[in-house]
DNA sequence: TAGATTGTTAATCGATTAACAATC
DNA sequence: TAGATTGTTAATCGATTAACAATC
C-alpha cells in the first residue's frame, strides 16, 4: 500500500469494531448491509461508515451497500490479521499467564511462542503449551528466533533493562501492561494497556455520571 | 461540581497519565513543576497541559508553576480517587484470578469483595482472600452488599443475562473485560478493555509502519 | 426505470496550539 | 523590580457530520 495521506489514529482504532459487527452480521447469515443499518446497529453515524472505510479503498455499491463477507475480509487484510504473529511474554506471574492462556488470540493468528520470568520456580515450567525460559535468555533467544511482538506483563520497576534488550535486538511490537511510558527506537510501535489508568477514568465517570 | 461545560473524553483520558507523572515527580522529590517543563517530559504541548488544567480549576501560580504535591492532589480529587470503591468480578477464570491478584489496585482503594464463576471447582475456594461464589447467587449479593463496580472477565457468549442482572440491581460500573459492546441503562457507566481490539490496532500499526 | 445507497465534497463542529495580558 | 509562567482568548487544525451527484 502506497503511503497516502496518512490515516487518523481514530480511524485505525474504530476499524476492530467494524470488524466484530461485520463477523456477527456473517455468523449470522447477514450477507448485505448497508451504512444506514450499521451505524443504526452500532449507534455511530453512516457518515463515519462509508469516511472511514473510503480510506482504505471503495468496498461498497450504490444501491446494494456492503457486501458483509468481502468487507470483513478487507477489513482483516487492512489490520493484518492475514498472517501469523509470534508474540513472547514478558513476565509470567497472574496477567502474562492469562494473556497465555486466552485462546482467542491464537485463532486470530497470535501465536505466543515463549514466556520469560525472573522466578526459578516458574523458569522450566509450561503454561498452555509455552514454555516459561530465564529472563537472562531473553537475548539470546530473540537472536535465534523470529519475534514479533513482545508483551510486558511485568511491574513497572523491572522494565527499562528488559525494553532496551528488546529494542536493541530489534523488536518491532511491544503491547506494553506495564504502568510506565516506553522510550523506545522510533521505528518500535507501542501499544499500551494501562489497565490504572482505565479504573480511573472510570471512577471519574462514576462521580461525575456521563451514563452513556 | 456543578456541571458547566461538559468536559471531553479526551481530557479525562489523559488526567491519568498526569497523575502518574506528578506521583513520579513527587517520589524524586521534586516539588513545583512548570507546564514547560511537564511538557517536555511528557512530550505534549505545554498549551495543552494547561487547557487540559484549567477546565477543572486554577492550579498554578503565574512565575511559579505547579506545587507538584497539591497538583496531583487535586487530580486524584478530580478522578474520584479519594474514596474506596467496591469491585466483584464476574468469571474467576485466568483474567479475573489476575485482576484479583493484582496488588496495585487495592493501593489506590479499588477493592475486590467477591468474584463469582459458574465452575463448581472454584465455587467455594478463595484467591488473594476473595470467595468465588455461585454465579447463581450474583443477584443475591448485590441485594445484600454495597458494589460500586463489577468487572467482567468471562466470554461474550455468558455476558448478556448477567449484565441485566447487574443492571436491574442498580450497577454504577462495568468494567468490561469481554469482547462486546453491552446494553445497559444510560445511567451505567461503561469502560470498555477489549484485548483483542488492542491486539488488532497494534498489528495494523506494525504493517503499516507508523513507529512513534 | 425508480429506488436505494454509495463515494465524495462541503459545512460544521470540536479539539489543539499559539499568543499574550495578567500577575506572582 | 525583572523574569517567569500562568490562565485565557484567539487562531488553527483536524475530525465528524451533512448533503448530494453518481450509479448500481
Amino acid at each position: 500500500m502506497v503511503n497516502d495521506k496518512r490515516i487518523s489514529d481514530a480511524v485505525i482504532k474504530r476499524l476492530p469494531r467494524y470488524y466484530r459487527y461485520l463477523c456477527d452480521l456473517l455468523d449470522s447469515g447477514v450477507t448485505r448491509i448497508s451504512s444506514g443499518e450499521l451505524s443504526r446497529r452500532m449507534g455511530v453515524t453512516a457518515s463515519q461508515i462509508r469516511q472511514d472505510l473510503n480510506n482504505f479503498g471503495c468496498f461498497g455499491q450504490q444501491g446494494y451497500g456492503y457486501n458483509v463477507e468481502l468487507l470483513s475480509n478487507e477489513i482483516r487484510k487492512i489490520l493484518g490479521m492475514v498472517r501469523t504473529y509470534n508474540l513472547i511474554i514478558i513476565g509470567a506471574g497472574n496477567l502474562g499467564q492469562a494473556l497465555c492462556n486466552y485462546q482467542n488470540f491464537a485463532k486470530r493468528g497470535y501465536i505466543f511462542t515463549a514466556m520469560f520470568d525472573i522466578n526459578p520456580d516458574l523458569i522450566g515450567t509450561t503454561i498452555n503449551g509455552v514454555k516459561v525460559y530465564d529472563i537472562a535468555d531473553l537475548r539470546k533467544y530473540l537472536q535465534e528466533n523470529e519475534v514479533d511482538i513482545a508483551a510486558l506483563a511485568l511491574p513497572r520497576s523491572n522494565s527499562r533493562p528488559i525494553v532496551q534488550i528488546l529494542d536493541e535486538e530489534g523488536i518491532k511490537g511491544i503491547w506494553n501492561f506495564s504502568h510506565v511510558d516506553l522510550k523506545v527506537s522510533p521505528d518500535v510501535v507501542v501499544e499500551n494497556v494501562h489497565l490504572t489508568d482505565s479504573l480511573m477514568t472510570l471512577s471519574y465517570r462514576l462521580n461525575n455520571q456521563v451514563g452513556e
